[in-house]
DNA sequence: GACCAGATGAAATCGAGATGAAAAAGGGAG
DNA sequence: CTCCCTTTTTCATCTCGATTTCATCTGGTC
């Protein structure tokens, strides 16, 4: 869900940041080593992948990539390089990348391998993401609803509903502090006085209404929000 | 249960210190090394664990551990080091430390070296705790009753009433003072004139009983409170 | 009967989250 | 670039549950 983007060239960062978000992730994008390992240190946001160009003013991503391994920290690495240095890619899995990727390329094909990391670790973005009788329809950005009482649904979502969503269902049945959530799906840099996840589940929680689907949010008082899979 | 947390960086501390109470852990944070002495010399407050960052103004981690060992306390205590100061593993390990953990981190390492801990010091959160009939999800901050006399439920629980029966749990059929309950559940500074303990039992009782469920706690009067497991 | 720990119920406190409206930020279309 | 519309965030309350306090009982002890 949440991924880290370190890219020194604004034209391309940018780019590849827009694709990212344009693909419901929620994206960091430094410029170099030193912020990414700021970045990284920040404990309280748990990336699920990151992107490393080889080149970086500061830390190289090739060392980002060591330090990360020598904490043992196994966050799924994709590493940028720029032609001409092909035969780093050796260098590169040693230090630990799980996929390397040759500039230029298509943005299709980024995406192609983040997916392809996804089959490792379980977190990331999957194309059609189920829970009781809810699933996300990653391609439509929409919610598809089955109760027995109604006929089958669909219901558009904005992106930061289907973030919430996808965070939830994720870990269905499960108490996630809303403290977690505002972690990992907004921008860091929040002043913790903000009530934006609140406000959100208040709009999805409406929306859901208005189509009269029977919320699958929960409250826990004083703990956070839970997906409801009802047996 | 109770964890003693000594860090001076305000962000990191308040990091974790969030983390471990969403563990429903108790969690002292203090900030210098002398006013976690204090803590550690008032030994009416019986901590599980304690985490010394290894710089420290005042009294350093490296120091606080010498003395509770100089001092036969067995205190589990975990170390937290910055990179670089790798070579003072051995230094710490020598000093009394249980583990050592290199900054930064993954929240998730840490929780887990406190469960590792957990099995030399046998008294850490368990993910779910068992005793007669009762268990605790620790997941769905929940009691799960399996009484021959009724079909297995669930009662869900708030904070304060999950510590008091994973606390007792620990110990069934040992009889716990009131007042170590306080001490080991309530933040130190309370005026000793409290019965927040008596009022937590009325609760705790009044729940199970709502949900006819015979309260697997007893008082013994005088002497204090005991988890019953009938044989 | 005086005394004490603990039990009890009602009331006060506290904080997290809910709410509705309004402001701000984005994102096209022209 | 500007206008218009949608999405997202902020703000100022409001509500409700969790927890504590308070004043009062109860049961047993000396």
């Amino acid at each position: 869900m949440r991924i880290l983007l370190v890219e020194d060239e604004a034209d391309l960062g940018l780019a590849i940041k827009q694709v990212l978000v344009s693909e419901k992730y929620v994206v960091d994008w430094v410029a170099d080593g030193n912020q990414a390992w700021l970045c990284l240190e920040a404990q309280w946001t748990d990336y699920t992948v990151a992107i490393f160009d080889w080149m970086l003013p500061g830390v190289s991503g090739l060392e980002l990539c060591q330090r990360l391994r020598s904490h043992h920290n196994p966050l799924p690495v994709l590493m940028l390089t720029a032609l001409g240095q092909a035969e780093n890619r050796v260098t590169g899995l040693d230090a630990g990348a799980d996929d390397y990727l040759v500039k230029p390329f298509v943005m299709e094909e980024l995406l192609a391998r983040l997916r392809a990391l996804q089959r490792r670790s379980p977190q990331l973005q999957s194309p059609t993401l189920s829970a009781g009788a809810f699933s996300l329809d990653h391609a439509n950005n929409a919610l598809q609803v089955n109760q027995e009482s109604q006929t089958a649904q669909t219901i558009p979502l904005t992106v930061k509903e289907f973030q919430v969503l996808a965070y939830l269902m994720q870990n269905p049945g499960r108490i996630i502090p809303g403290s977690k959530i505002r972690q990992q799906l907004w921008d860091i840099d929040e002043e913790p006085i903000s009530n934006v996840v609140a406000a959100q589940m208040r709009l999805l929680r409406r929306k859901l209404a208005s189509h009269n689907c029977e919320c699958p949010i929960e409250t826990v008082p004083g703990q956070g929000y839970r997906f409801i899979v009802q047996s």
